[in-house]
DNA sequence: CCATAAGTGCTAAAAAATTAGCGGTAAGGA
DNA sequence: TCCTTACCGCTAATTTTTTAGCACTTATGG
């Protein structure tokens, strides 16, 4: 028996999340789509069961078959993950994030998406004000 | 055994992953310090030492004790791990997340901070001319 | 209204992850 | 030098994760 229950998710049930998180809803075709070294539906199924009960996952009928959804919004997970990310390798900075990706020749920052980013900080700025 | 080895961590791996981004370096002790649940050192070099067969750490005497470190760069690491999270919560793109995390009460920006950013913006801007 | 297909949950087995015990080695101090 | 302490890796056991088999239910279309 585990004394206390791990607060982080096992490899299979995180990347079962991540499938929901981007698809904000899924069924268990559709997540099986999405998941390396693809396991039965018959598996998933019962990974959904596991989160579902550990409060990850709602579930809903949809005609003949199930949906799944993350429990928690989307927003509140972003934020965390985000943050966890920050943590761990920019020392907490956004502006250290921002600056690796934007020198990161993988990320193809195109000049809309750099007036966006611009606007967004002068409208915080102004906020602060 | 396993078909092909699975491209993620275990929760445990990834862990231990963590802390050695966020310290560059650390011994056993260290690692086991910050790890939830902790448990025995003797358990933790064991992970290491697979991580180490994997190629994910590497390892250097250090006086009496060894000390570890990824063996990826963490600019490359900080760079994947950013672009999984804005691939998987914010539709691939910086400006939705840098939104999030403006509007984020848990992050406290400051002033010296969003200055910053203004300066990183404009200067992308300018080499993309 | 029957046959089929699509989807489900239970259960138990297999595989992987996680852990600790223990004996060994070497450094440091009495 | 000898004892104690700090660390190490090997090995084997335990626990968790991960998987699939199978029998059951329910729409659907012929």
């Amino acid at each position: 028996m585990r004394k206390t229950p791990d607060r982080d998710l096992s490899r299979r049930e995180r990347q079962i999340m991540n499938v929901l998180y981007r698809h904000e809803t899924a069924s268990v075709a559709e997540i099986a789509a999405e998941l390396p070294n693809t396991p039965t539906d018959s598996a998933i199924r019962t990974h959904l069961k596991i989160l579902e009960a550990k409060g990850q996952v709602k579930r809903q009928r949809q005609g003949r078959k199930h949906v799944y959804r993350p429990a928690t919004s989307r927003t509140r997970a972003a934020r965390a993950a985000l943050t966890g990310v920050l943590g761990t390798f920019f020392d907490g900075s956004l502006g250290d994030a921002v600056a690796a990706h934007l020198a990161d020749p993988q990320s193809r920052i195109d000049s809309d998406e750099l007036e966006r980013l611009r606007k967004l900080i002068r409208d915080a700025e102004k906020a602060a004000k």
